[in-house]
DNA sequence: GGTGATTAAATGCATCTGCATGAAATAGTC
DNA sequence: GACTATTTCATGCAGATGCATTTAATCACC
């Protein structure tokens, strides 16, 4: 696998396909994208799981839900801090909501809209993964890179960050948000 | 966005927070490793679904198909290459078969198992999708990055692949495979 | 060569996801 | 203020996924 760095090196300074596009730097660096997030977000779930921990996407929730002024937000604006669909963020505070993590309110100022606001579990919880998550990413991620060279990771990778000019949220004093 | 970056800096620089674990920066990687990987790969599954193709899975099967032996290999050797579950090999082959892009074909020498074999149709789409694929991944990555980039890129996300030592197959003439 | 462990592949079932649509409220426009 | 467009959220349905189990064949070993 190491192997085919070579191989580039070797094919491209040999000045044939010149300008090949993508080039297969580009190509190997997709393919890494791909597969290593693969695997080290399943090392991770699976630590989390196994842990007896819901999945991720949970804890992102309560995460930013813990973190918006007096613990609530309404769900469009969750949608939004996670980036998923709109249809994904109402089940998922379903299932927050069947669990007692978080509780449905209403919006007095717009009816149609609601609020959701995380409950006393919900924030413990959320506690309690960290420490969970914490280690997980530690043992694939942290333990791998120095820190200088997972700051050279984040700049490559913030390059790739697609035209959309959407603000990362930040990784706060206790909590990492996913995804 | 680029925002917390420095913050990273300017607290632990502070020299609070002395060995704390994960570092910030092992953080950001892994937070950036999950969203922009999954705003990539949602931005090139679109190119290509919106170019009337089938998902990438179908390609990276096909493409593993089409390069072996005659073209065919065994369900297992299938699931090895791409690491994805038995479970889920068995209903890709079934919807390969379906739509007459590959074919079953029994394993004299061991009756519990089949061969696949890529048929015509299927190592004409890949080749089809091969020009709408290569297309999308310089769009989302080659064009956002110097080869030189790219290779480090490939560097450091290596340093990430798991104990689990497994080759990273090779991007050749003409397709690379995905996840 | 018989017995138990292992491997190859399929499948039933519950859950999850994507997509399209629906229902209800609000905003915009004339 | 009536009429349309837009926003917010929920949901029905089809397809996909994860998990556990089943079936069948091979292997390993005595």
């Amino acid at each position: 696998m190491q192997l085919h760095l070579v191989r580039y090196t070797a094919l491209s300074s040999k000045s044939r396909d010149m300008k090949r596009k993508p080039s297969l730097e580009a190509t190997a660096a997709w393919i890494r994208l791909m597969r290593i997030q693969s695997r080290v977000l399943d090392a991770v779930e699976q630590d989390l799981k196994k842990a007896g921990f819901p999945p991720l996407a949970w804890y992102d929730a309560l995460l930013e839900l813990s973190r918006a002024p007096s613990g609530e937000m309404r769900p469009v604006e969750l949608e939004r801090q996670m980036l998923i669909p709109q249809y994904s963020t109402s089940r998922l505070i379903d299932r927050l909501v069947d669990e007692g993590l978080a509780a449905r309110r209403e919006c007095r100022s717009d009816k149609r809209g609601q609020f959701v606001e995380i409950s006393e579990a919900g924030r413990e919880l959320q506690k309690k993964m960290w420490s969970a998550y914490s280690a997980a990413i530690e043992k694939h991620v942290g333990s791998k890179l120095s820190d200088a060279d997972a700051a050279k990771l984040c700049g490559l990778l913030d390059r790739l960050g697609c035209s959309c000019g959407e603000a990362l949220p930040v990784a706060a004093r206790d909590g990492a948000p996913a995804r």
